[in-house]
Order: C-alpha cells, then structure tokens, then sequence
RNA sequence: CGCGGAGUAGAGCAGUCCGGUAGCUCGUCGGGCUCAUAACCCGGAGGUCGUAGGUUCAAAUCCUGCCUCCGCAA
C-alpha cells in the first residue's frame, strides 16, 4: 500500500517505523514546523521528522493544509492511504476525500472515551482503570469518525504517564498494521461512535498540574502520575513551586496540604480532601528532582506545614 | 543576548552580604548497646569549594570570562 505519514511527537514514531518496516511504501512525511524548543529556544525538529529523515522520507512541514498547496502535494504523492497519528492540525474534507483507501487516525484512547489532546494523561488522571488505542476512519470532526480496531489495556494503580505511553506508543503500532492488512483484504468494519458516551481530553498546560489537596488521596495521586513525565504536578511551599513527583495513597488525617509527618522513616504524608499521600519524590524551584529522603536531609520541612 | 535559581565529602544543604582553621543532616567504614530495629552511643575515613584568570598578606567568600544543571516563559 502506498501511503502518506502524518504525525509529530514520539508517540507517533512507533508507527511510523513499523509502517516503514511491514514493507508499505511511504511516499512522504507531513510533520508540525520545527519551533523553538528549551531555554535556549533552539529550533528543533519534531521526532517524527526525525525519524522520517533518517529513513529517507521526504518530510513536509505546511503551516496549514487549507490553502490548497497541502492538496498540491498530496496529489502529486497521490498516496492509496493517508495514516495520521498525533499530528496535532485538523485535515480539511478534500484531502480526507483523496486517497482510496481514504484517512484512518490512531487514537491513544477507548473511543469515544477521551476524544482529543491528551487521552493517555486524562485516562489517568480521572484514575480509569483500563484504556487503549482505537483505529478509525477520519471525518471532519475532532476524532469522531468510525472505528475500527479498538484494543485495551489495564492502567495500574501506580502507572505513570510515561509507562502508559510506552506501552500504547507499542500496541498503536500493532493495531495500525493490522488495521492497514484488513483493509488492504477487505475484511475491515467500520463501527459508528456513540457520541453520546464521549469524553474530552483537552490539551495539557502547565496548569492542569496544580494540585487540589482538597480533593481525595486518590484523586491527586492520579493526578501526579497523569502529568508525569510532562507537565508534572506542583503545590506551593515557601512561596516556591515544588514539584511533586512520585506518590503513594496513604492512611491519615489532617488539614487539606497540611504536612502531617516529615521524616527519613515515614516519609513526607501530606493530608488530603480524603486520606493523605506520601510523597516520594519531588523537585523544588531550581533544583533537581530527589527523593522525599534527600530533600529532608538538607530542607527544612516541619509537620503542620501547609502545603497550597 | 527572554526572566530567574544553583554548582562546597557518595547524597541533600549551610557558610558568600561583612575575605582570616571546611560546617550541618544523612550515607559509608570500625566499635558498642539491644530480643530486635529505618533506633541509640562512641570513633574514623572522605572536599584542589564547577572551571580559567584577576584583586589581596590572605579568596568557598570580592571582580571578570567560560562550562554544566534546574525552575519559569515559549
């Protein structure tokens, strides 16, 4: 089959590679333009280009697909399939109309559940026990189109964003090449979405990481797990922000963000809405990140201290 | 030159303003106590204070360049 690749961050690369490597030709790469990146604001390449280019695909980088040249070049591709994968820009009608095969989309979620941005984090961080990929024809709407392949996985209670990445980063390889094969065989079946049962993961900002001690143990250990590795979970201590990193649901009782016990037996126990979490790694303002054990050797960190 | 913080023993920090013997909490090693311990007591080892220069009788500390790490912003 002859396709066009459209993807931007690493959750993408997996399947372009396997893409690559299951012998379908890959006629181009669409990928965000390259934007500055770091303290230094140095220009950096998506890692899906990246990876496009070290496989020897040509790599385009349209600032928008509605003016027509976007159409231009597909056109000229004039690809079987066109595969998108995290691409982050919404495919206008005519280019979802072009190829024969038409456009099928990886999503990182049980569909409808968690349509958009952020579906691996949110599946974590409203604490769901289960997610996975689904596989779907594209319309003209924000991941609402058919599906096809739907694959679940568990989330462990103590899974991380980045873990859950990995692995959805994994069976979303698998589950496009098998999508690919049934409808190169015909076997493929498209099934409607029930809006109704949707749910929304919208875009991460640094924001989406502020706690809420005032909200179950539970609750805010999702949270921190959800948002690790990126943005991370913060609170405010001594008017600094301090990250919080790793944390188990714990037994306690106390004020909500109040510090209940702070030492190298027991760790830092911060008091919930319900419950408390105690705190095993964690970054302040300017340092690195370390472990509750660290941190206490060198900061002060008294019981009935308030946490915001 | 986007804003800011920081490099001191294996780890986390203080000391820097106001130059004058390298300090704290841990870890580690040896010994002791205890039924026992992530507990307690005694003792030891371990640091060219990020780097290159400058000022000075004397620099972790003051001045200048460079390297590295981190938070914010994007």
């Amino acid at each position: 089959m002859k396709a066009v690749f459209m993807g931007t961050p690493d959750f993408a690369v997996g399947c372009l590679k396997s893409l690559h490597e299951s012998g379908h030709q890959v006629l181009g790469v669409f990928s965000q333009p390259d934007k500055p990146k770091g303290r230094k604001q140095i220009m950096t390449a998506p890692p899906v280009k990246e990876t496009a280019q070290a496989l020897g695909i040509p790599v385009y980088q349209p600032k928008t697909l509605r003016d027509g040249e976007a159409l231009e070049i597909i056109k000229k591709l004039n690809p079987d399939i066109i595969i998108v994968v995290a691409y982050g820009k919404i495919l206008p009608g005519e280019i979802l109309h072009f190829p024969k095969y038409g456009c099928i989309n990886i999503h990182a979620s049980l569909l409808p559940r968690l349509r958009g941005a952020a579906p691996i984090n949110f599946a974590i961080i409203e604490g769901d026990k289960t997610t996975g990929v689904t596989s779907m024809y594209m319309d003209e709407g924000l991941d609402t189109g058919d599906m096809l392949i739907c694959r679940e996985t568990d989330i462990g209670p103590d899974m991380t964003a980045g873990e859950l990445f990995d692995r959805l980063s994994v069976m979303g390889a698998e589950v496009l090449i098998e999508t690919i094969e049934k409808i190169e065989n015909g076997t493929a079946e498209r099934t409607p979405q029930d809006g109704s049962l949707a749910t929304y993961a919208p875009i991460m900002t640094k924001e989406t990481g502020k706690i809420d001690f005032s909200l179950p143990a539970a609750r805010v250990h999702d949270l921190v797990r959800g948002t690790d590795p990126w943005p991370g979970a913060y609170c405010v201590w001594n008017e600094k922000t301090l990250k919080i990193c790793r944390t188990r649901v714990t037994e306690g009782r106390g004020k909500c963000g109040e510090v209940i016990r702070a030492d190298k037996s027991g760790g830092i126990t911060v008091a919930c809405g319900e419950g408390a979490v105690r705190i095993e790694e964690l970054q302040l303002q300017g340092k690195k990140r370390m472990s509750a054990k660290d941190f206490l050797n060198g900061n002060k960190l008294e019981p009935g201290t308030i946490l915001m």
